[in-house]
DNA sequence: ATAGGGTTAG
């Protein structure tokens, strides 16, 4: 039987207070003191050791069950608040019972929950609300909806905190259809004007890839608050539509919303996915501004953003001027250097995060290895890789495999990496044998290509980049009929080779072109840019390298076709639209063609400008005639 | 008793 001293005082708190530390009233306690006062709330004391005496006999009330459990710190006090509730009958108090749920499941004693909520033998909205919740915030989400069901069944009226609950699970688990039966739910209890649910329902529909159906609920909502806008701009940017985000993000503004931080992480998430440096540099004029600090969510955001917008330096500010690091931060400023080309740097961040006590996961090691792949560090990825296990017991996945065959495989040891694959136990995905094919295709190993692209048609029969990639190579072996037979394959399955396509902002203004653009307003005086460019290059001894072209169509013809690449064009606009020797700053959606990353090489000698591009994987910095990428990419 | 936030290969 369990021993337990309480007290309650009727005294004025400052008095209780006084006297509680004066006359030592307290129990060395084999349960928790539960002392209170009238006027003040009640404090909880446990396994104080003092004498056992001066007792004053007890008189409970539920208030104090519930804010003796709210200064619970571990669910063994917890489990002996329920005893004393037990024993007490104070079990029977549908508020304390409910607080109980809710403790056991905060410290993630959802067993316990459980178990004290299926003896309930009533049970109101709260009780609901906190089990479905406690079980969708660990991520029990099959329990979580069967208790909603149970809930749904039990005919109680449907009020607006379980509903959100519910819709995060459909949304972790990209349950649509039961997201949508919620919907109705939500409309046949009149909830879908309130906030919380029907931000959940616009956070359900847009993780779900269903971001329209998301934007319709949004537009319905009769008022909004800054979480239903932050919902919708991050869901924009979780579906591929960034620019979307951004373009919210300003009508917010003018509606007089105003951001918290959690908003602009959002907006940094969507300008580091956009790539844009001038978004980038207001949206951190914004935050700096309105003096939000970085906490390390929003710094590591920036870091992000500023890497993936072309500087590395201003990631390298942020960075350096935050207080609290974790691996993520790390991670993304090893990232940052990776893309960037910098590999020595990348690596010489590794042992100064072990000194400040941060261990690394597998995405800081994704990171490094892939830096070590960008920059062509064959005998530093290859420690790594061995170190990660040995030394940190983080076993090899198939993105760590994947970056190994990378950077074996534009080393030229097509060999380590064939040999590597047939190690690996794991099952290949597509990112693997795409590294191997595009191993093959540097190399000029068609059969292993082939059986490389067999597997990839294969696992992703819809995906017309690696069609794309098959007929490369055949192309560059000059295998024509194999180019044709792969078309056909590519057009019988209705597939369409995604248009390269390459952007460059200039004023607050993204201007886009595509390979033999003539759609621009300035086109004329682009191409006599590009022309002119083309005279000084081949003064300089440049040849288009017309492997890259891939029609089967004679040499000439082939020269003319590469001159209209879209990089090309983007960079001719932005010499005539740029003042002289500042940096031109453009993106591509594919990589980098051959000839174009020669060409960007010359003309950034012949011009003395810094170009900076980013291609569907990583940054190139062209200056003076040379590229940081070293020509591995 | 309720919601929204950052790093990952090809």
């Amino acid at each position: 039987m369990l021993k337990f001293k309480c007290l309650r005082l009727s005294l004025h708190p400052h008095e209780a207070k006084n006297l509680y530390f004066t006359s030592s009233l307290a129990v060395a306690a084999a349960a928790p003191v539960v002392v209170g006062s009238i006027s003040q709330p009640q404090r909880i004391v446990s396994n104080l050791r003092v004498p056992e005496t001066h007792f004053f006999p007890i008189s409970l009330d539920p208030r104090s069950f519930v804010a003796a459990l709210v200064q619970c710190r571990s669910p063994s006090q917890v489990d002996k608040v329920h005893a004393l509730a037990i024993t007490t009958s104070m079990i029977e108090n549908l508020g304390v019972a409910n607080k109980l749920v809710y403790i056991y499941a905060e410290h993630r004693a959802l067993d316990d929950a459980h178990a004290l909520f299926c003896r309930m033998k009533e049970r109101d909205n709260v009780s609901w609300s906190v089990m479905v919740g406690g079980l969708a915030k660990i991520g029990d989400y099959e329990n979580s909806l069967r208790i909603f069901r149970e809930y749904i069944r039990s005919g109680s009226r449907i009020d607006n905190y379980t509903l959100p609950f519910a819709l995060r699970v459909c949304r972790d688990t990209m349950s649509v259809q039961l997201g949508t039966e919620i919907h109705q739910l939500v409309y046949k209890a009149g909830l879908h004007s309130d906030l919380f649910v029907s931000a959940a329902l616009v956070d359900m529909y847009a993780r779900c890839a269903h971001v329209d159906d998301a934007r319709k609920v949004f537009d319905k909502m009769s008022k909004r608050d800054m979480v239903s806008w932050t919902v919708m701009i991050s869901g924009y940017t979780e579906c591929g539509n960034p620019e979307e985000s951004l373009v919210l993000f300003d009508k917010m503004m003018e509606e007089g919303i105003v951001p918290d931080k959690v908003t602009m992480v959002t907006v940094v998430f969507a300008c580091a996915k956009l790539g844009a440096m001038h978004k980038a540099k207001m949206v951190h004029d914004y935050i700096s501004r309105r003096n939000f600090s970085f906490d390390v969510i929003l710094g590591t955001a920036m870091i992000d953003m500023y890497a993936k917008c072309g500087s590395v330096d201003a990631a390298r500010d942020i960075f350096d001027r935050m207080k609290e690091k974790n691996v993520i931060t790390w991670s993304s400023m090893i990232s940052a250097y990776g893309i960037h080309g910098h590999g020595r740097t990348a690596l010489e961040l590794f042992p100064q995060m072990l000194e400040s006590g941060i261990l690394p996961n597998r995405i800081t090691f994704v990171s490094i290895l892939s830096a070590c792949s960008h920059a062509g560090l064959v005998n530093e990825g290859r420690q790594f890789f061995h170190s990660m296990k040995r030394d940190y017991s983080i076993e090899p996945d198939v993105k760590h495999y994947t970056c190994m065959v990378d950077l074996l495989g534009r080393a030229g040891k097509l060999d380590e990496a064939l040999e590597l694959s047939n190690r690996m136990k794991l099952e290949k995905d597509e990112g693997f044998w795409g590294a191997l094919l595009g191993a093959c295709r540097i190399h000029g190993n068609v059969g292993l290509a082939e059986k490389a692209a067999t597997s990839l048609l294969e696992l992703g029969p819809q995906n017309s980049g690696y069609y794309v990639l098959l007929s490369n190579i055949y192309a560059n072996a000059g295998r024509w009929e194999d180019v044709a037979k792969v078309r056909d394959l590519m057009s019988s399955r209705r597939l369409k080779k995604t248009p390269g396509g390459t952007w460059i902002e200039i004023n607050n203004k993204t201007h886009q072109f595509r390979v033999g653009d003539k759609s621009h307003p300035q086109s004329k005086e682009i191409y006599e840019m590009l022309k002119a460019l083309r005279e000084k290059l081949e003064l300089a001894g440049y040849v288009p390298d017309t492997n890259f072209v891939l029609h089967d169509v004679d040499e000439e013809l082939k020269a003319e076709f590469l001159y209209t690449h879209s990089e090309k064009l983007a960079i001719a606009f932005g010499l005539i639209a740029t003042a002289d020797g500042t940096t031109i700053r453009i993106a591509k959606n594919l990589r980098v063609c051959g000839d174009c990353h020669t060409f960007t090489k010359l003309v950034s000698a012949i011009v003395q400008r810094e170009i900076i591009v980013r291609d569907a994987n990583r940054f190139h910095h062209f200056k003076e005639g040379s590229c940081s990428c070293g020509d591995y990419w």
